[in-house]
RNA sequence: GGGGAUGUGGCGGAAUCGGUAGACGCGCUUGAUUCAAAAUCAAGUGACUUAUGGUCAUGAGGGUUCGAGUCCCUCCAUCCCUACCA
């Protein structure tokens, strides 16, 4: 083989890394460190792989087999995300299981992995969607509920009736159904619940621990939304009931001049009067019917409510409040009610404003700020608050959350945003809770070793006509279960997609286990996790829901590690090109090509069209097939390439003649070795051929920035330097063999496949995979003479060659000795003469 | 509205510590090779200019400094997340 063929080259060494097993992942080894290097596993879509995702897994089989040749005993697992809405609405639609669909997913997706050359231990993939793998899932559950934190509560869900199914939120729009456009109500609904937020405080405190991107752990602060503040008791005027409201400004409680109950209040009821009860009813109505989301993002915002015609009473100052109902106020935070004080809160403020209510300022604001106008929400000294004026903001709080203790109208109070987890979907795809409800609904677990409660076969994968979910169409067999002679059935509900994701990463630590999700010895060696790269959707909710789950299983005693990845990165998300056209008709790349005065049109009719770089989608044509692009130029040129396009975590577009310009170098590189004629090792590549200087100093940069960069996550510069040694190496007559035998080691981990072909030329017949990591030799690095520039009041006037170690002196008179630099430096007087050593010389000047 | 990021040639990007802006790749130009083309190899390629030199240039405008892509202030644009959280 005479040409560079990755065609001919790749297939042969995945094959015989599958037949001799090179990645199997090592045994426990308490004497060997270990590594374990994890990426977000796909969901398998019917659409397959496409470019982005190999970014990610590129840069950790990198990590990986760098990690090998230190010696680390390396985790490297793949596995499938497989329940999920898509394989079922290809069921509903093509009449098939979604097992199967997914199987067949499944199966694309692996075969276009394979083809990449990823060090997997596919040994250990695992599929949440079989028997095996979400009987431990269930399990889990089952752990939680021992734990007191899984509950069955009535919650409003976004009830399709069209449909007839529940959607996730995502799916709804303005109260409709975005697939279809039907209509979309609100329902209430027995649903499982995660309590998530018992772990509020230490999902927020224990972020310090671990090294993840700042704007991550940022955004699940804000997730978690820690607030301190009060809670304050409000007795309702000439009824017995009393409510409570949250509040972060207890120092603004004499400025409260109205309360607002949530629509959905368990108050709202009892307190309207009859004069206010019809209109109050409508309000109610309308409101219930829009979800929360819809509520909350849609249109302009505007305030509105209605009064119930009920007064509470304001615990400092005896004043009585209109109690209002306003959708503004969510039922889901807080106490579902507040005081509002529109003279320091802009919703109130706002709300005020629309329904002519009393604005009372109790925070002074600046002289050229009226409250009438707009809300001060700054600091002051309290006006206006009786005996507590004259305080500012921080030392009111303090001061009025006592005097709440003190008189019995409330209390200090933390409160989070993040809410308890609603985790059952009335969907076929996803695991069937271990639950047995009785007649009255009460439920009952699963013995634990019963697991797995497995799918049950059903004619049709939609809910039944009254409403149920999918499973409930199962036969009586399944459905129902008896027990001490009583009948039980089971949960028709499923866990969300989000289950299976929380643990897989311990899963793979031992991944056939029968007994128990994953050994003890297995959790404590290979736990936690070292790298976890994904995209930064997951910012929140995966990674949130996977600590959370961590926590509990380490309150059980389960895992050993507090947190469950010790290092995040986020990748950057690809983008390319698309060509639409004035009517807004998108085009193949294929279709399009660039004209004389730069534009695109097409090329059957010349029409002009717009290139814009966008997110992959199928519906813009531009979706980029990694199989496409190994077909062409070989997976080493992918792989390289996804790593040569920019910083891992930047967000950067596709092009593929970036991929051609990879492939020329790996080309290249391939000549530099191997004769055109034999294809054979070049004659000139010889053990006695000494290495010079420049090509020694060349590789060893490359070297030292390879290995910088691998520990560094930073994988295009390293690239830079390894083309600039071949350039270098191609220019020469003689080669040390020496010296490229450690190029082909450090341009294994990028491009394992010509790596281990050039290796073999070569003559080497140590496993690649393993074989040590060079060292740096830092005196390659180091030059005799360095290049220093002459600048003349900050600009370059020119540069000199001096030696390494030259003299403050030395280098001062050399630069007044150039031309360019004496023009500029006659009739001045040299202020002062500014050297850095290896850097350059800098006369600052002023006229004589 | 809140939070986060990003802005450098025709394009992707480099400059990691305040020290010669534009490494490397793409594209483009010229040359070699070829009957020709592809491929390959070599050289050039920020703009302007009165060209061995000079001036201007890192989204815009200010500032600190002998020296700023890098630090500080003000603003603009784009992208992502979040969204009435009391």
């Amino acid at each position: 083989m005479s040409r560079y063929q990755p065609g001919v080259i790749e297939p042969k060494w995945q094959a015989i890394w599958d037949e001799r097993n090179t990645f199997k992942t090592p045994e426990i080894d308490p004497g060997t460190p270990k590594y374990y290097a994890l990426g977000m596993f796909p969901y398998p879509s019917g659409s397959g792989l496409h470019v982005g995702h190999p970014e990610s897994y590129t840069a950790l089989d990198i990590v990986s087999r760098y990690k090998r040749k230190l010696g680390f005993n390396v985790l490297h697992p793949m596995g499938w995300d497989a329940f999920g809405l898509p394989a079922e609405r290809a069921a509903v639609r093509d009449g098939r299981h979604p097992r199967d669909i997914t199987r067949e997913n499944i199966a694309n997706f692996k075969q276009q992995l394979k083809a990449l050359g990823f060090s997997y231990d596919w040994d250990r993939e695992i599929n949440t969607s079989e028997p095996e793998y979400y009987r431990w899932t269930q399990w889990i559950f089952l752990k939680l509920y021992d734990q007191g934190l899984a509950y069955l509560a009535e919650v409003p869900v976004n009830w399709c009736p069209a449909q007839g199914t529940v959607l996730a939120n995502e799916e709804v729009q303005d109260g409709r159904y975005v697939e279809t456009g039907d209509p979309v109500e609100r329902r209430l609904m027995k649903q499982w619940m995660l309590k998530i937020t018992v772990y509020a405080q230490r999902l927020l405190d224990d972020l310090e621990h671990v090294d993840w991107p700042e704007h991550v752990k940022e955004m699940q602060r804000q997730w978690i939304g820690r607030s301190e503040g009060a809670e304050v008791s409000f007795k309702v005027e000439g009824l017995a009931s009393s409510f409570k409201v949250f509040t972060t400004r207890p120092d603004t409680l004499f400025g409260a001049t109205y309360c607002v109950l949530a629509p959905e209040h368990a108050l709202v009821e009892q307190l309207t009067t009859d004069a206010q009860r019809a209109d109050v009813q409508a309000y109610v109505e309308t409101a219930k019917n829009r979800s929360e989301r819809d509520r909350q993002a849609g249109g302009d915002r505007e305030k509105t409510g209605v009064f119930t015609g009920a007064y509470a009473i304001n615990p400092v100052n005896g004043e009585k409040l209109p109690i209002w109902v306003a959708d503004y106020v969510l039922v889901t935070y807080g106490t579902g009610a507040i005081m509002a004080v529109p003279a320091h809160d802009e919703r109130d403020h706002a709300f005020a404003k629309a329904f002519e209510l009393p604005i009372i300022e109790v925070v002074q604001s600046p002289a050229d700020h009226d409250v009438q106008e707009s809300a001060w929400s700054g600091d002051g000294l309290s006006v206006n608050s009786g005996d507590f004026d004259g305080l500012n903001v921080v030392e009111f709080k303090r001061r009025i959350i006592d005097w709440l203790e003190a008189e019995a109208h409330g209390k200090g109070r933390v409160q989070f945003k993040l809410r308890d987890w609603l985790f059952s979907r009335q969907r076929y795809w996803g695991e069937p809770f271990p639950v047995l409800l009785d007649e009255a609904g009460n439920p009952s677990v699963v013995d634990p070793d019963a697991l797995p409660v497995t799918l049950p076969h059903i004619d049709a994968y939609k809910p039944t006509a009254d409403g149920q979910p999918p499973l409930a169409r199962a036969g009586d067999d399944w459905l129902f279960v008896d027990a001490d002679g009583k009948q039980l059935s089971r949960e028709t509900n499923t866990m969300p997609q989000w289950a299976g994701s929380c643990w897989y990463y311990l899963r793979y630590m031992d991944p056939h286990n029968t007994e128990l999700p994953f050994s003890e010895q297995a959790e404590k060696y290979w736990g936690p996790v070292d790298l976890y790269i994904g995209g930064v959707e997951h910012a929140v909710l995966h990674l949130l829901y996977a600590r959370f789950w961590h926590k509990v299983l380490f309150d059980c005693g389960l895992v050993s590690t507090v947190e469950p990845f010790k290092k995040l990165f986020n990748q950057g998300m690809i983008l390319a090109y698309s060509y639409r056209d004035a009517n807004g008709k998108y085009y193949y790349p294929e279709q399009v090509e660039q004209g004389e005065d730069g534009d695109w049109y097409t090329k059957e009719g010349a029409i002009r069209v717009d290139t814009k770089i966008e997110k992959m989608s199928k519906s813009r044509f531009n979706v980029v097939n990694p199989n496409d692009v190994v077909a062409e130029y070989g997976a080493d040129a992918l792989r390289i390439y996804e790593m040569f396009m920019g910083p891992l975590e930047q967000v950067k577009p596709w092009q593929m003649s970036g991929v051609e310009g990879v492939y020329r170098f790996l080309a290249r590189t391939w000549r530099l070795f191997i004769d055109a004629d034999s294809g054979e090792l070049h004659r000139h590549i010889r053990s006695d051929v000494p290495a010079d200087a420049d090509l020694r100093r060349s590789l060893h940069t490359a070297v030292q920035q390879v290995t910088q960069g691998i520990e560094e996550l930073r994988f295009n510069g390293p690239v830079s330097r390894m083309m600039e040694f071949v350039k270098l190496a191609t220019a020469r007559a003689e080669l040390p063999k020496h010296e490229l035998e450690l190029f082909v080691q450090i341009l294994a981990p990028y491009a394992p496949h010509i790596a281990e072909e050039l290796w073999e030329k070569l003559g080497r017949t140590e496993a690649l995979a393993t074989f040590p990591w060079p060292d740096v030799d830092l005196g390659a690095l180091t030059q005799d003479t360095v290049n220093i520039a002459v600048q003349v009041q900050g600009k370059l006037r020119g540069s000199l060659e001096a030696p390494k170690n030259a003299g403050k002196d030395e280098l001062l008179a050399m630069a007044k000795g150039i031309e360019n630099v004496a023009r500029f430096l006659e009739g001045k007087a040299i202020v002062k003469e500014i050297v850095v050593p290896g850097r350059l010389v800098n006369f600052v000047v002023r006229p004589a």
